[in-house]
DNA sequence: TCGCTGACAGATTTCAATATCTGTCAGACA
DNA sequence: TGTCTGACAGATATTGAAATCTGTCAGCGA
């Protein structure tokens, strides 16, 4: 046991995790996370004003993890076609990859987000920020011929809703996804690209 | 009163309807059905094998009925490009108005839904052939470019999904909805139209 | 004969009493 | 002085007994 340990929002939060994942959503509480850090609950409300601060802070930590690979392949520099596509397919085996692993832990995140909708937002607006990193891009490679760039990442954000938005998670296992995303890459792909006669 | 009505599926659903709309999914009970038509429980059993089964025929009689006017759009005979838009707007629209006209009874038909996954299922493959056949009328007409007719009609459809399934719904309403919808048609034409130069 | 009834068993839901949790705060402790 | 504790009030969740519902079926009446 280590002396003198000062109780941080980081310990905090370390905590709540651990307590997610062993109790679950709907039974873990805020005495849990205290109990396990050895403090007591009013302690813990000395750094999250709630519960529900608490929680939409566990959800942004999880959010921000998902997102960092993202934001490194946006920020790459190879030809912006083939990143695009590397982008959208890295999100979606992100995801499913989350949900195949443990099922369990992905529909308590779930449940988090719902009640985090500012963290949320805040994420998705990230995300459409780095496809329209990828595609503003491909218009100075000449690989794209895109009239509103902005509109356009959230277009092919929209577009792909069906397999990062959690609310379709269960379609994903299906055999027939892997050649149902090809379909819908080659199309979005077909919409950004010049053309080539 | 009516002397000698027959008690048919169809006045069962009629009923089924009635209740669902007054006391909610899950208030509404077989008891209540038979009650509405003045008969003992007994006999609504006597048409549909269980209470699941009625409702799978409730929520199929609605989609049905919401498909209707796509159907007939499908059906025509002008330009692909413009009947492929006008279809999706439509197709939005319809799922639109119901949340907005009377959002409890959206909620209940949505719980329907959730239960009737053959329905749904067979809903959707009906809406995927639908725009199959406009982007055949549309590459007949040279004006679209598709390989897979098939796949790709699949593609628009799951493009789609934000703005026509019931999961996304509380996101409609939202003012920078009709430009992110008119985002996503104009890339996902540009993905399915023949290049013009 | 055929459709309907109404009583029944087992499953499910309701409801109210009880237990637990959230969020606050006065005071202990360092 | 600043952090933590632990008791507390009001809100929320749990529980189990009672009520209701689903699905069946023997028998009634047309």
């Amino acid at each position: 046991m280590n002396e003198a340990v000062v109780l941080t929002p980081e310990r905090i939060l370390e905590a709540t995790e651990d307590v997610l994942r062993r109790y679950g959503l709907t039974k873990a509480t805020v005495v849990d996370v205290a109990r396990a850090l050895d403090v007591s609950h009013g302690s813990v409300y000395r750094h999250f004003p709630s519960k529900a601060s608490l929680r939409d802070a566990v959800a942004k930590r999880w959010l921000d993890r998902a997102n960092e690979p993202l934001c490194k392949l946006a920020a790459g520099d190879g030809p912006a076609p083939e990143r695009l596509e590397q982008w959208l397919r890295t999100a979606f085996t992100i995801k499913q990859k989350k949900v195949c692993d443990d099922p369990e832990m992905f529909a308590t995140y779930l449940a988090l987000a719902q009640g985090a909708r500012e963290v949320v937002e805040a994420y998705k607006d990230k995300q459409v920020d780095l496809i329209a990193k990828i595609l503003s891009d491909g218009v100075a490679q000449g690989e794209f011929e895109i009239d509103n760039v902005k509109a356009t990442a959230r277009a092919v954000f929209d577009a792909t809703v069906r397999y990062h938005h959690p609310a379709h998670a269960e379609e994903w296992a299906k055999p027939e996804c892997p050649s149902r995303i090809d379909a819908l890459l080659a199309l979005l792909l077909r919409g950004v690209r010049v053309c080539k006669h």
